[in-house]
DNA sequence: CGAACCGTTGAAAGCATTCAACCTCGGTGG
DNA sequence: CCACCGAGGTTGAATGCTTTCAACGGTTCG
């Protein structure tokens, strides 16, 4: 299951025999080999025992499971910089494919668990992490429970185009998964997801540049469709009405 | 931002005048007075300035999200044990009531991480709850992308019923909200909750017993309703074939 | 060049929603 | 004590959005 692509990279600056101070996550996985994966090759299928924490250093990863049925459910993309395994549980709860050639760093959960344990500068940002995510699981889940199709396509255009542009409304979306991954991702069939960009696209929202990426051509208008409202709006209580600013078009 | 189940223990035996080891989560609350809510009453407001944490000691509470147009996506009830409002972000990004009269005692938010920064006892505790709660979002993504109202509903009883039947295939459901906190829960309407509840009832899988609680009449039919197949099944890999054991009908 | 995969488009069907009326149960006040 | 009211819940009919089933177009690759 793994091609061992050895980079390791060098330690950079520590004194010979000192023990070198971590002081970000990713410095934990640079001594580690780097591994790759192949498009649609698994990384790790749930039910696995599981053993490992990764972390991507290229590619884009799908998380996945699937119910009875074959129904499948994505529940997340992964992309550089991501973890994926992080869990107690001794088996994995879904599963990890690439989408794209993918390369990973690996870490025994125990020696995981140590250096979280050993590094006060560490834990914050493991927290940090592991929070973000529970918040990203929150708005899919007001996508997938209260959002037409129309609205999720263009939370899901821009969720992924923000992640490229520093959290700005995006000029552009690059698509690294198909219509399918999408559709498994959004709560959607792939016919819907294709018949809405299409509407999405003859309403000139958005330009097609090839089959997986397109220009924003009125990113204000997919900011309105997103179903957001304005931000944190009307909440009662000490609701805090926030303004964007306004988009052409 | 937290749910989380957790089963506290009792602190047992410390020396008088000794500074007590605090070894679990419970235990750092259990000095701060009890604050109580009506029914109805919310604890916090998304966007309000998150400087609690919350562990609910009593009663049940439902958080949400409420999207542009008014529409309310409820993300979890929690109940005695759970702690709430769990984040780094500075302003809750949801908001918290009370379904039922509920009892909560609050630390700040500096206390919380201090008590967790200088406790190697505790960091694995919140470590958990945090993955569990993940493991909990994760599931709840499944259902409202993929699963039938009546799928939605079986897996909800199941859900409500294990917690009080020590993870077991529950013989009985009491819950505690309404029909649209339901409905808010599973993503669906109140109308659909509602028939869908009446079909059940008439094919003799739940009998009503009041309006809020149910007998679970057949167990087994509400295990094979609820989508999700045996457990974990084929997925490829290294799927185990699990099988539960069988139950009357 | 053809097979296979991915994506698009059309038509029909289905499940949940919407709109609306009605029921049921507590609480209240005459 | 009982009629009345209102909130919460149920049921019915029509609508609609998404799905399903099916056919077709385009691209890649052997």
């Amino acid at each position: 299951m793994f091609s061992t692509a050895s980079n390791a990279q060098p330690n950079f600056g520590a004194f010979a025999g000192m023990k070198p101070q971590l002081v970000t996550l990713d410095e934990l996985f640079a001594s580690t080999p780097r591994e790759t994966l192949d498009i649609g090759e698994g990384l790790f299928w749930q039910g696995d025992r599981a053993q490992h924490i990764f972390e991507i250093t290229e590619g884009v990863l799908r998380i996945f499971k699937i119910i009875g049925d074959g129904r499948r459910v994505i529940t997340g993309f992964l992309y550089a910089g991501d973890m994926v395994g992080l869990s107690l549980k001794d088996v994995y709860l879904y599963s990890a494919e690439a989408v794209t050639a993918v390369k990973v760093r690996r870490l025994t959960r125990k020696a995981f668990q140590d250096a979280i344990e050993n590094s006060p500068e560490l834990r914050p940002q493991l927290f940090s992490l592991m929070c973000d995510e529970m918040a990203a699981a929150q708005e899919q889940m007001v996508l997938l429970s209260r959002k037409s199709a129309e609205e999720r396509l263009c939370s899901f255009f821009l969720m992924i185009g923000r992640r490229h542009a520093g959290g700005q409304v995006p000029r552009m979306v690059e698509l690294a998964m198909s219509r399918q991954d999408i559709a498994d991702y959004l709560g959607l069939t792939i016919e819907t997801v294709s018949r809405t960009i299409t509407k999405l696209i003859q309403r000139g929202i958005i330009t097609p540049n090839g089959r997986h990426a397109f220009d924003v051509t009125k990113p204000g208008k997919l900011l309105a469709l997103c179903g957001d409202g304005d931000s944190y709006e009307e909440l009662g209580g000490s609701g805090v009405k926030t303004r964007q600013a306004v988009w052409p078009n």
